[in-house]
Formats: structure tokens, sequence, C-alpha cells
DNA sequence: TCTGGGGTCCTCTGCCCT
DNA sequence: TCTGAGGGCAGAGGACCC
């Protein structure tokens, strides 16, 4: 094998959050482990290969994950402890190279091109990286080798455990794919497996009978431009014939701020939402000062009951400076919004975001206080109904600054809006707390 | 037989300005 | 003064990824 050709590893987990599981808990070794919300409305968000033997998958139900494996053992997850491992996963890769480029918890793309004379080709640094990872972590991983990001992460789910209803059978933990073998490795994969083909452009590319990354391969680039748009069609044209000029990126910048939670069951007025929104506002004004971070734009998301979803969003003329001033730009989208039909889901965020030292300069803008053209949408505000930026919204900035600090020291229930407070308790604040899966 | 949560990117449409 | 073309931008929706 010839190093420099082949500078791309992809490392994945193997069932991370159910693996922590199992490593904290060895009682649960060998038994079908799903990790995944555990309300009416949960879904798996990593399974055990024991659960997987029986047709459990991630994204799938959690109500029909246990019809198809009832004695699953079920676990709502550790969000933290996940983060934890995911520190000392990162830990492991840097020391092989630094350019590193983390996809989620338990992935990422290495580039390795600098690692040679230290640690030999890159299909060695694969098989030394997945024993550093067994070491320090205790769990296993796969490594795909390739020159580009996409077969490099197809390989390494060639190089994965496969799930049997006899048991599991160990995958070869690390694949390499050669230049020369790039084209018979793509070509008798289905389009699923390349980037930007979910289930609609599957479909679409069906009806033309084209059902493998071969399939794709034979038509022009105009043809697919045709029928997957003119961004997606370019770049499937050039990953069906194994060009992908993506290198790996070590910093990627934020471009938006985010929570949305779904609702055990429909909401259908604005007085049950409210609280809600006042509660996801507030900690999107918590991630965005934490990560100093600010935005100009607040986007309100709603699911409904037959799960069709809109988004309103409103901009500002210059930077949000507080949790009230989203919640109050969000409570306005929601007002003019019919929820009768019932709300499955609620989601707060904020984008067009920019660093907080360099917003402060023109935050405080004699434009942003009280010209009509940074008003707001239509709905409680100023005297013409409409939304203004209130001139305490600084004094407010440095409450929360405040709060932030309580939180930091007493945690996150510990202080919060009064419209958060949980009925029937006068000293917790309802929190996001420890539900996010990444 | 129901479909989470955190994101990014692309496309289309309508509005405003030149 | 009116009108159309075209660019830029915001808003909305859809598709996708992990």
């Amino acid at each position: 094998m010839s190093a420099p050709d082949l500078e791309v590893l992809h490392v994945d987990m193997d069932c991370f959050f159910a693996a922590v599981e199992v490593l904290d808990d060895p009682s649960l070794s060998g038994r079908p482990v799903v990790v995944g919300g555990t309300g009416p409305r949960g879904v798996v968000a990593s399974c055990s290969y024991e659960a997987r033997a029986t047709g459990v998958r991630s994204a799938m139900p959690m109500a029909q994950a246990l019809r198809r494996c009832p004695n699953a053992v079920v676990i709502g997850g550790r969000h933290a402890r996940y983060a934890e491992m995911s520190e000392l996963l990162h830990g492991v890769f840097r020391e092989f190279t630094p350019v590193i480029e983390p996809i989620s918890l338990d992935e990422a793309f290495l580039d390795v091109s600098g690692s040679h004379r230290l640690f030999g080709t890159s299909e060695e640094i694969g098989h030394r990286v997945r024993r550093r990872v067994t070491e320090v972590l205790g769990l296993t991983c796969s490594v795909g080798v390739a020159r580009t990001k996409l077969i490099a992460k197809l390989a390494s789910r060639e190089a994965k455990p496969r799930a049997t209803r006899k048991g599991t059978v160990p995958g070869p933990g690390v694949v390499v794919v050669l230049p020369e073998e790039e084209l018979a490795f793509l070509h008798p994969r289905p389009v699923r497996d390349l980037w930007g083909v979910g289930p609609k452009t599957a479909e679409r590319l069906a009806r033309y009978g084209v059902q493998t990354i071969g399939d794709l391969a034979v038509l022009s680039a105009d043809s697919l431009e045709r029928v997957a748009g003119r961004a997606v069609g370019r770049q499937l044209h050039a990953l069906s014939h194994g060009e992908d000029a993506r290198s790996v990126q070590t910093s990627v910048a934020l471009k938006s701020i985010g929570h949305e939670e779904t609702f055990p069951t429909d909401r259908h007025d604005h007085a049950e939402l409210h609280p809600e929104l006042v509660r996801l506002s507030d900690s999107v004004g918590r991630r965005l000062r934490s990560a100093g971070m600010t935005g100009r734009t607040v986007n309100l998301k709603l699911r409904f009951a037959d799960f069709s979803t809109i988004v309103r969003s409103h901009s500002l003329a210059g930077p949000l400076l507080s949790s009230a001033e989203i919640t109050r730009i969000a409570s306005a989208l929601l007002e003019g919004l019919d929820v009768g039909p019932g709300v499955r889901l609620l989601g707060v965020s904020v984008s067009s975001l920019e660093p907080l030292e360099s917003a402060r300069g023109r935050q405080l803008s004699l434009i942003d206080l009280d010209h009509p053209a940074t008003a707001g949408p239509e709905g409680p505000g100023g005297p013409d109904g409409r939304q203004r930026r209130r001139p305490d919204e600084p004094a407010r900035a440095e409450v929360e600054a405040a709060v932030d600090a309580i939180r930091q020291r007493y945690g996150s229930g510990a202080v919060g809006p009064a419209t958060t407070v949980e009925p029937g308790s006068r000293l917790r604040v309802k929190d996001l707390g420890d539900r996010q899966w990444g």
C-alpha cells in the first residue's frame, strides 16, 4: 500500500451509547440493550448487537422496538456520560494526528497524512487507533481507510461486526479501500449509501431505474441535476465516480443553536405552550451565552398532530441580547399561529450567529431600540402593536449572566424564569437537563 | 403503525431596491 | 413617471445527516 494515497481514516464506535451502558454495568453484557427515549413517543438512539439481531434499529420508535424485542433492557440514556467518553476518544485521536473532524460523539474523520513517519502506513495507524481505543475506553470501534471521506466512511461500515439471528459475527475491524479498487467498491452499493441521497431522492432515482451507485455513474451530470437539483445532482455525479474533494475540516463554524421537544401528548392552546416556549428560549439563551455567541434570527418550529411541520422566523438588525428577548420574539411568532389542530413538537432556535465580542460594538444602536425598520412580527409589543427591542435589554442580559453563574454553581434547576417552575414545587425549575442525544 | 433531537444545506418565492 | 429586469435578502419548506 502506498501511504500518500490513503490519508483519511473514518473511526466509528460500535453501538456507542449501548456499549457505554454495558461497560458501566457488566450485568447487561450479552443482553439486548436499547438506549433511547422512554416516553410514549420515544425512539431508539442506540442498541446492542443482541437487540439488532431481533430487528431493532436506530431511529425506530421505541414501542415498535419493544414489540420486536420484548425482553430488551431499555435505558433512558446519559448524555453527560457519553460526552465524557467522547472526550477520552478524542484524546486517543489526538495521539495520532491534530487534524480531526468530529462528526458526532462517537464518530470522526482523521487526516493522517502527517503521521506516517511516526506511526506507519494509514492501515497500520487504523489498527493502532483501534487498539488504543480499546485500551483507553474499554470499547471497540471500526475503522475505514481510503483516499476520500465518503469511501473511508463506507469502509468503516464494512469493518463493523454484524448482528445475525445466530449471534454477532465479528467484522474485520479495519477495512482499506485502495484507489484502484474504489469504483469496484462503490458501484455495487445502493444509491442510499451516497451522501445526499435520503428516502425521497432514492425514490425519485428509482423512477429512472437507478438502484445502485453504478447505475448512477452512467447518467450525465445534466440528467442528475434535473432529477436531484443542481447542487445535489453535481455532488452525486462526482461521488459516484469516486471524486470527493472535501478535506478533513478541524473546525466548522456553528450556524445555529436550538432546542426542540416532542410532548407526550399534543398541546392545543397557547396557554399550554407558553411555559414550554419560555423554557426552551431560556435554554437556548443559556447555551448561546456559554458558547460566547449571539444571533440575529429567532426561529420557531411547530410540528402538528399530522406530522406537518412549519417554521416561522424573524430577524433583528442587531444581535439578540437576552433569553427574555428570544422568548418575546418567539412568543410573538407563536401568537399568530393556529395551534387548535394540536402541537406535538415545539422548537426554538437562534441563527445568524456571530461571536458575542464582535457583536457587542453594535448592540445598542439607536436603530435596534426604536426604528420601525427593525420592528418584529405583528403582535403584542410596542404601542403600534409591533415588536420593538426594549431599552432594558442590556440590564436583562446582566441579570441573565448572573443567573448563569448561579446555575453553574448550584445546578441548572436552581434558578430560572418563574413560568418554568414545576407545578407543586417552589424550589426547582423544570429544566431540559440531560435529555439531548447530540 | 409510528415517526427524537441536534443540526446543515438547498431551493423556491416574494419583496425591495436599483 | 412608469415599467421591467435583475440582484440581494429574508422567510419558508424540504431533504438529509448523525
